[in-house]
RNA sequence: GGCGCGGUGGCAGAGUGGUGAUGCAGCGGACUGCAAAUCCGUGUACGUGGGUUCGAUUCCCGCCCGUGCCUCCA
């Protein structure tokens, strides 16, 4: 079973081979916890998540890395304007992620590595670039000599010529060459610090994923994941710490970027408005309606979410659990071939998507109940090859808007009950004014052959 | 200025050198007391100008339009 990704270092499609045939190893880029997390932060976990579930099904064993940044001066900015301590923004803002990306069906990474908890190995790797002279001390900062490492700019297809030709960098004047970044630099006494031996100070950004990972996963390993934006110079300058801290060995051997995202055909800002947070969205839409949308653009295009969009996805979504709904009950088989397929070719979960209807089509068209059993557990097992209907059905369809006025079951079950007498005495009219009156509380009946069913709108 | 990505039917969104996915919306039909759900049928497409080819939406070149990155934004 092969499996093909996109790799930005070739810029190419390639056979996936991990280094070891039964273990992957894959890093992925996790949050800096300052802020509530947004639709655009969602979609490299919902993605990085979907290729998870695909290695370890193809590999068995794989270790996934996320990191919590949880020293950054956003953060500290933040806890300034605030008055929140940075150990509560953190802790805080980190449970919320956890929270939102596990209403997305997101599977926790196997290991959560946080950035201070590896400054040790941050001041090793730094210390070791110092000494093969790729880093210097300069002002209380440490820098990354880039003129020393002569292929900068693989990753990010930038040679040294053109990145000073962009000239919109501001350069501090210890920096020895514009192009230098921070590795570690000077706290303030009310900043958070640690000792090291170009004195107090914090780590750079780009130091803390060099270390996580030679950490969790060793020098080189399989897959590094992440957002576009962070190809340069995050990703860039994680290769360049890594490889010359150990001896030229590659980093990853496959990068994997996902698209970004806009919202309503606008970029996300907060002048705008359009900002969408997840836990917001949570309140308005299923996780898994939230989770598809992300899913129904490959992952390498740009992805316009739209409320258009989720409310597709939501439609989706009935329609499949529809078709998982009553007897006989569905117990999940084989994954089928075609989605495998889709899901093995770069990750293709539109093409994916499109068999998930084709097997709810099936289902609905199958004769017999072994048939239609038998149907039933593909689509279940398509849909959680994608991470999807992972719910029962009956669950999903008692979903409710967040603080909604909800009319309780009994009462529903109540008002079906005097309906169906209505129906059986021939009261059309009083039949049709429960229902309608179902209706306008969001209540949607269906008459089956096996009775009615009721599900929110 | 440099590097990069994309333009597919009303909308969303795959894919392919030659039988025009899939979903939503629309239209017609079946089923239903009427609906809903489901099933059956149905129309509309590949930014633009060249080139390669027996044949291009698919490959190559130009152009137009949109868009991302260029030191800490996923």
């Amino acid at each position: 079973m092969p499996l093909d990704l996109y790799n930005t270092l070739n810029r190419r499609k390639e056979r996936f081979e991990p280094l070891s045939p039964d273990h992957v190893g894959m890093y992925v880029c996790g949050p800096t916890v300052y802020d509530t997390a947004h639709i655009g932060n969602a979609r490299p976990v919902v993605v990085f998540d979907v290729l998870y579930r695909l290695l370890k099904r193809l590999y068995g064993s794989v270790t996934y890395v996320r990191n919590i940044t949880d020293v950054d001066d956003k953060i500290i900015d933040r806890s300034r304007s605030s008055g929140e301590s940075i150990e509560a923004l953190t802790e805080r803002t980190t449970r919320l992620y956890h929270a939102d990306m596990g209403a997305l069906n997101a599977l926790a990474p196997d290991i959560e590595p946080r950035a201070t908890h590896h400054i040790a190995h941050m001041i090793a790797i730094i210390q070791r670039l110092v000494d093969e002279g790729h880093a210097y001390a300069a002002d209380g900062h440490v820098l990354f000599s880039v003129p020393s490492m002569p292929d900068y700019g693989q990753l990010s297809r930038r040679s040294v010529d053109e990145l000073l030709a962009g000239a919109r960098i501001d350069v501090a004047p210890y920096k020895r060459d514009p192009q230098d970044f921070v590795l570690w630099k000077p706290s303030t006494a009310e900043m958070p610090g640690w000792d090291s031996p170009w004195g107090r100070g914090r780590p750079g950004w780009h130091i803390e994923c060099s270390a996580m990972a030679k950490e969790h996963l060793g020098v080189t390993f399989d897959i590094h994941g992440g957002g576009l934006d962070l190809i340069f110079p995050h990703h860039e300058n994680e290769i360049a710490q890594s490889r010359c801290a150990h001896s030229g060995a590659p980093l990853a051997r496959y990068w994997v970027h996902n698209g970004f995202v806009t919202v309503e055909g606008e970029k996300m800002s907060k002048t705008l408005g359009n900002f969408f947070t997840v836990h917001d969205l949570l309140g308005e839409y299923p996780g898994e309606a939230i989770r598809l949308t992300l899913l129904s653009t490959h992952y390498r295009q740009p992805l316009d979410f739209t409320r258009d969009g989720l409310k597709t996805a939501k439609g989706n979504l009935d329609r499949w659990y529809q078709a998982l709904r009553s007897d006989p009950v569905p117990a999940e088989t084989e994954l089928p071939f075609a989605v495998l397929a889709a899901l093995e070719d770069d990750l293709n979960t539109p093409l994916a998507i499109t068999h998930l209807h084709e097997l709810a089509a099936a289902v609905n068209k199958a004769h017999t109940p072994e048939e239609k059993a038998k149907a039933k557990g593909c689509l279940l097992a398509a849909g959680r090859a994608l991470g999807l209907l992972e719910q029962e059905p009956e669950a999903w369809f008692r979903w409710a808007v967040k603080d909604a006025a909800l009319l309780a079951e009994a009462e529903i079950e109540q008002l079906i009950a005097d309906r169906k007498a209505a129906r059986q005495a021939k009261d059309f009219a009083e039949a049709d004014r429960i229902r309608k009156h179902l209706l306008d509380q969001g209540i949607v009946l269906e008459d089956g052959a096996q009775g009615t069913t009721w599900k929110r709108g």
